[in-house]
DNA sequence: TCAGTTCGCGCG
DNA sequence: AAAGCGCGCGAACTGA
C-alpha cells in the first residue's frame, strides 16, 4: 500500500484529474476527539483503486487543495465509510459537503449479522471476519492533535485502504443474502441522520428550569404523603453507623413491599399490574403519584441540562441507526424517543426564532403493515376504504354498530388491536384493560373478546396459526431485512418483529427520500421517533415543506406495500406539543 | 467497592 | 401450553 502525504509529499493539484474521475473511493477521517463540536478534524484519508492512498493533513493543507477536497466530496460517486455518520458530521461541520452514494461497512455488517456472523462490527472485527486480515488497533486511540508519527499516518491510510476490499466482500455477501434493497435504504438515510444530529433540537431553557422546580416540589409533596403511611420507622444502617430515619426509601421495591404489607396490602411485586388490584387504596394512589413525578423529575428533567450543548445551545441526541434488532433506530443522550407526551414536556422543544416545526407521523402504520403481511381481507378493506379500524374493531367485539361506538370503546379497541395482533393472550388482555383503562373484565370476557376478534380477522388468525404450527427460525421484513430467532424466541416475537421492522424500513425510505429534497435548502430534520418525523424550517416555506414531507412519507411504502395505503398526519407547529 | 443485572416506566 | 414487542435510563440490588 503506497501513500502520499499532503501537503508534505505534494499537492492535490497534481492528482486533481485522477481524483475527480474516481467512481469509487473509500474515505476515513481522524479527529482529535469524538465530539464534533469540541474536537477538530485532523486527517482525511482517501483510498481509490488506481492510486496511492492520500493522507491529507487538514491542519496544514493549502487553500487550493481544500477547494479540491470540496469538489471530491461533492462527486456523485460511491463513497465507502466505516460508520459514515461520524465522518459526515465532522466533514459537514468543517464545511465539506458530501454527496454521492454511500456504502457503510458498519451498517452492512449489522445487516449481515447472523448466528454465525461477527457480533461486533468495528473495523478490526469486520476485517478479520470478511477478509481474514488482522488490523492493528494500537494506533486507534492515539492523539491526533500534535505532530503525527509515521506509524499514525500509515495506520490512518490502512483504515481507508482496507475499506475498498471490505466493501467487495460485503457487497457480495449482501447480494447472496438478498439484502441489497435494505442496504440501499439504510445507506440512503445516513445523510439524514448525520444532519439531524448535527442540527439538534432547541429547548426553551427557561421553561425547563421552571418546570423542573415545579415537579421537584411535587415529588417532595408526594413523598410526604407516602411518609404518612409509614407505621414502623425504619432504622437504616449506613457506612458511618446506625442512623434513625424518619422515612423509608420509596424508590426501593423491597422497602415499598414491606410498607404495603404493613398497610395490609399483600402482593408479590410492586409493578403496575400488581398495584392495579388495589387501585383505589390511598397508599397505592400516593405511590403511583410519587413514582410518576419522580420518574419525570429523575429521568427527564434533572438530567436534561447536561445534554444541552454549550456551543449550540441545542440538544444533539445520538441515534443508533440499527439500534433495535427489529431494524428500528434507538436514541440516547438523551433518548428523544421517550420524551413524555405531557404537554409541558413537549412544549419545551421549540424551533429557532422565525422558524417552525413540521410534525408528521404515520397513522397506524404497524397495523396497516400487519394487515398486508397477514393478508387479512377485512383489515385491508377497512384501510382501502379509509375506515377507522379501531372503531371497526370496537364494533366487532361489542357487537354494536359503528355509529354507536363511544370514544372510550374506540380507545380500548386500540389496545386490543395492537395487543391481539402481536400475540397477547386473554390474561394479558384482561390485565391491560385493567391497568390502562381501569376497566375490569373477567378472564372469560377477555377470552370472549379474543374469540370474537379472531372470528372477524381471519387473515390474522391464519397468520398466527401458521406461527403456532410452524415456529420459524428466521424471518424477513418487507424489504428483505433478516431476522434470526433464538430457541427462546416466542410466538409474540414472530408476530411482532417483521411488522415493527417493516415499519422501520418504510420510515427509513422516507428519511432518505426526504433528505434528497431538503438537502440544498435550509430545512432540517430535528427528530425521528419511530413513526414520526419532525423538521424545522423558515415559517415562509412551511406550507410547501409540509406538502413535501407528507408526499414523501405517504409514498415511501409504494414499492413494498401493494394492498394498504399509508397516511401521514401532519401539522405545522410552534412547539412539539402542538400535535 | 464496583461492574453487571434487574426492575419499573417513559415512548413508539 | 401460553405468550404483545422494541428500546434507554435511573435506582436499587447482587455477587465476588
Amino acid at each position: 500500500m503506497e501513500t502520499i502525504l499532503i501537503p508534505s509529499q505534494g499537492s492535490l493539484t497534481n492528482y486533481r484529474d485522477l481524483l475527480l474521475t474516481q467512481d469509487v473511493m473509500a474515505i476515513d477521517t481522524e479527529t482529535t476527539g469524538l465530539d464534533v463540536f469540541t474536537s477538530q478534524l485532523r486527517l482525511l484519508q482517501i483510498a481509490t483503486y488506481n492510486s496511492p492512498v492520500f493522507v491529507i493533513d487538514l491542519f496544514k493543507v493549502s487553500i487550493e487543495d481544500q477547494q479540491i477536497i470540496k469538489k471530491i466530496m461533492k462527486l456523485n460517486n460511491t463513497k465507502i465509510f466505516q460508520n459514515a455518520k461520524f465522518d459526515l458530521k465532522f466533514l459537514y461541520h468543517n464545511g465539506y459537503t458530501v454527496e454521492g452514494i454511500l456504502f457503510d461497512t458498519m451498517i452492512a455488517g449489522q445487516l449481515l449479522r447472523s448466528n454465525s456472523g461477527p457480533y461486533r462490527v468495528n473495523l478490526a472485527e469486520l476485517s478479520k471476519f470478511y477478509l481474514g486480515k488482522e488490523l492493528n488497533k494500537e494506533e486507534q486511540k492515539s492523539d491526533f492533535s500534535g505532530e503525527l508519527t509515521n506509524s499514525q499516518l500509515q495506520y490512518a491510510a490502512k483504515d481507508a485502504h482496507i475499506l475498498l476490499e471490505l466493501r467487495e466482500a460485503m457487497q457480495s455477501d449482501l447480494r447472496k443474502a438478498k439484502l441489497e434493497k435494505i442496504a440501499a435504504i439504510e445507506f440512503s438515510c445516513i445523510y439524514a441522520i448525520a444532519d439531524m444530529e448535527l442540527t439538534g433540537m432547541k429547548i426553551d431553557e427557561q421553561l425547563l428550569s421552571a418546570y423542573t422546580l415545579q415537579i421537584k416540589k411535587q415529588v417532595q409533596q408526594y413523598h410526604e404523603t407516602l411518609d404518612s403511611f409509614v407505621i414502623n420507622k425504619v432504622v437504616q444502617q449506613t457506612f458511618f453507623g446506625i442512623e434513625q430515619s424518619h422515612s423509608i426509601n420509596f424508590n426501593s421495591q423491597k422497602q415499598i413491599l414491606t410498607l404495603l404489607n404493613e398497610n395490609d396490602i399483600f402482593i408479590d411485586d410492586t409493578s403496575q399490574a400488581s398495584l392495579a388490584s388495589y387501585a383505589n387504596h390511598p397508599l397505592i394512589i400516593a405511590l403511583k403519584n410519587y413514582r410518576k413525578a419522580y420518574k419525570l423529575y429523575g429521568s427527564f428533567l434533572q438530567p436534561l441540562p447536561k445534554d444541552i450543548n454549550n456551543l449550540t445551545g441545542r440538544i444533539h441526541a445520538s441515534y443508533s441507526q440499527i439500534g433495535a434488532s427489529s431494524g428500528r433506530m434507538s436514541c440516547r443522550k438523551p433518548n428523544m424517543q421517550q420524551v413524555p407526551r405531557d404537554k409541558k414536556f413537549r412544549e419545551m422543544f421549540v424551533p429557532d426564532k422565525g422558524n417552525c416545526f413540521i410534525i408528521a407521523d404515520y397513522s397506524q402504520v404497524e397495523l396497516r403493515i400487519a394487515a398486508e403481511i397477514a393478508n387479512d381481507p377485512r383489515m385491508i378493506k377497512a384501510y382501502k376504504d379509509n375506515k377507522d379500524l379501531h372503531k371497526l374493531t370496537a364494533s366487532l367485539i361489542t357487537n354494536s354498530p359503528i355509529s354507536e361506538i363511544t370514544k372510550e370503546q374506540r380507545q380500548s379497541a386500540k389496545a386490543v388491536n395492537f395487543g391481539l395482533i402481536f400475540g397477547m393472550g386473554s390474561r394479558g388482555l384482561m390485565n391491560y384493560s385493567k391497568d390502562t383503562y381501569g376497566i375490569n373484565i373477567t378472564l372469560e370476557q377477555a377470552d370472549q373478546f379474543r374469540n370474537e376478534y379472531f372470528k372477524a380477522y381471519t387473515g390474522i388468525k391464519k397468520w398466527h396459526n401458521n406461527f403456532k404450527s410452524n415456529p420459524p427460525t428466521s424471518a424477513k421484513s418487507i424489504t428483505g431485512r433478516r431476522y434470526f430467532y433464538r430457541d427462546t424466541t416466542g410466538f409474540s416475537s414472530f408476530c411482532n418483529t417483521p411488522v415493527q421492522g417493516s415499519a422501520a424500513d418504510i420510515l427509513k425510505i422516507a428519511l432518505g427520500n426526504l433528505y434528497k429534497k431538503i438537502k440544498d435548502s435550509n430545512v432540517h430534520i430535528v427528530a425521528v421517533i419511530h413513526d414520526e418525523i419532525i423538521i424545522e424550517c423558515k415559517e415562509e416555506i412551511a406550507k410547501q415543506t409540509k406538502k413535501t414531507l407528507q408526499n414523501v412519507m405517504e409514498n415511501a411504502g409504494i414499492s413494498f406495500l401493494s394492498n394498504v395505503p399509508l397516511v401521514a398526519d401532519i401539522e405545522i407547529a410552534s412547539n412539539w406539543a402542538e400535535k
